[in-house]
DNA sequence: CGAAGATTTCAGAAATTACTGAAATCCGCT
DNA sequence: AGCGGATTTCAGTAATTTCTGAAATCTTCG
């Protein structure tokens, strides 16, 4: 597939931003291509697009396909694979937090959680050290559980509340946010 | 600074995580020391713990500073610099966010009006590519024009939010999210 | 079953990124 | 001004990550 100058643009900028988010830069590059082309590609046509190794592609697309960003579609016709991207914005945003979230985040809280036995019983720990350690924690745990209510919320409601913008605040009930916590643990 | 146990698996886990999401792996376990550390240390003393060279935290604590997240902090009767990490965990997100967002996806929204406007003209883009770099413009812009209103909202405010979960979806109006713009495509 | 084509794997090469140590610069003090 | 310590810079090296090409494996169809 010939890319135009704009998709070539766009290619290359998605790529360098996946690099600095610590997407391997083929891979992003990749997923940007699926993304814009007006039909699924099969890897070949991927690699010669991008100039790049087809063993490459292969491994990229294996990746791509562990986030969900990418699917095989069958071409009637033609044996070999055809890869198109997911298409809808709100789709991907959610499958890439969700999925950073659990390869990140969740390993992270059970983390902080071993360092947190840790410090509570080894006698050496600064105080102010074990606070820090526990706070961060609640504080994770806080905005973990505010991203499993929120992302059940179905689209149409997320979308409005986006449209609300900074007007939602006053739903928010006077005095909130006093006591200490931040709120929503367990 | 002697690491006690709990400390060092924070440490190192940090330098991990800081890796995954672009941030080089020295840069974030000096943060992670400083946000732990009980009280300011000295460059060398952070060489020290961390088995790191003097000058590789000399570069690393630049960076830093310059994300607003660590600040130098004088000593008195010392001439050495001291450095402490921000302590707030809701302080340190949003400078990291705003930070990202200045960095990554402002340059993004140019890059991607570029191309729009460039697809827009070369006669030679599909037209379902063009839908796709407007489309994706357009959200990113909604999520952008979204965060400058919260970010906007006094602190207490925003947890209160938090505080309130999915149940905050009870204030949108009915019908909303039916035009088009805050999504993706159709 | 076996040939042709498609795909994946993986060891090594290439490219990139991170780190170090030596030298240069800065700074406060006398 | 000039000394001593603190800090920064940067060229070269080391470590890591990415990419490739050849070989192995899988799949489909006659």
């Amino acid at each position: 597939m010939r890319l135009t100058p704009a998709m070539e643009r766009y290619v290359l900028h998605w790529g360098e931003m996946g690099a600095r988010w610590g997407v391997n830069r083929s891979v992003a590059q990749i997923h940007a291509l699926l993304y814009l082309a007006p039909h699924p590609l099969t890897a070949e046509e991927i690699a010669d697009t991008l100039a790049i190794a087809r063993s490459n592609v292969s491994m990229s697309l294996k990746e791509l396909l562990g986030w969900g960003l990418v699917r095989r579609t069958p071409v009637k016709g033609d044996r070999r694979d055809h890869f198109e991207a997911l298409r809808d914005n709100w789709e991907i945003l959610t499958r890439i937090v969700e999925e950073r979230k659990k390869r990140e985040i969740d390993p992270t809280l059970s983390i902080l959680r071993a360092c947190a036995m840790e410090a509570a019983s080894d006698g050496q720990t600064a105080r102010e050290t074990k606070e820090r350690i526990g706070g961060l924690l609640e504080f994770l745990e806080t905005l973990s559980g505010w991203y499993d209510q929120v992302k059940g919320l179905p689209k149409p409601v997320l979308v409005g509340l986006m449209k609300m913008g900074g007007r939602i605040a006053r739903f928010v009930p006077r005095g909130a946010g006093k006591r200490r916590g931040a709120g929503g643990e367990r």
